[in-house]
DNA sequence: AATATATTTAGACTTAATCTAAAATTGAAA
DNA sequence: TTTCAATTTTAGATTAAGTCTAAATATATT
């Protein structure tokens, strides 16, 4: 592993909040000042290719990226924030249903973030 | 419904293959050669905040559009083909840990489609 | 028919992410 | 060590998806 790639992943494993790659960038430039976006880039891509981290595609905004550690995710409908949860787990029942082919699942719960239904 | 509105809604409901807003606006240039992407896309979002379509945002391609009739998804690793699949519904588990704030949810399921199981 | 409201249009603009090709770094072999 | 190949980084150009703008058109209301 590379010092990028090492920096990067602890980047996303010590953070809570599902970073951007922006976000990577602006922490990571505390440390190396000069550091490039395609680097961040680069290195997020290769982490994810070896399933060290996951890309999370979230709708209306840039990429996140996060642990791999299996988590569910809940969406608030109204402003967008992303929040971790932990779910009945399903892989069991979706192996089941699958077969060999399956490889894992994403569960995105969609509700009302509380500060939301506060101020609605 | 305006005329834009009710064509789009109808392509995204009679198609099968989860259309991006390009292929909407392809399709929809054979019936109407002069509609612009602008009305493409005002019309598509305008279906999704009426809750009459949903959008579905996948990883490293552009946004697909879908009916909005309940239903899971199967994303191919390799290749990143969607499939529609039904798998057991999590409505009543997840608005019991959820609560009241719970509005809905989207399981996609990776696994590696038949052509790529085939072609590797 | 007159007027207000909503929709469409073409194209400019924004943003996220990728690509490029040169420079820098790393690592292995001699 | 020096040499050479392979990898990584860099800055900036490029691409792609989607939004925005402001004028033109269409629709609805009185």
């Amino acid at each position: 592993m590379t010092r990028y790639e090492q920096l990067i992943f602890n980047l996303v494993n010590e953070s809570s909040s599902h970073l951007t790659a922006d976000q990577v960038l602006e922490q990571l430039r505390v440390l190396c000042p000069t550091v490039s976006r395609a680097t961040v880039y680069n290195n997020l891509n290769k982490l994810c290719d070896a399933r060290l981290i996951r890309k999370l595609s979230t709708e209306g905004s840039p990429d996140r990226f996060d642990r791999i550690e299996k988590h569910d995710h809940l969406v608030c409908q109204r402003c967008g924030k992303l929040a971790d949860a932990h779910f009945a787990d399903l892989t069991q029942s979706l192996h089941d249903q699958v077969g060999d082919a399956f490889l894992a699942y994403d569960l995105k719960v969609f509700y009302i973030c509380p500060e939301c239904k506060q101020n609605q």
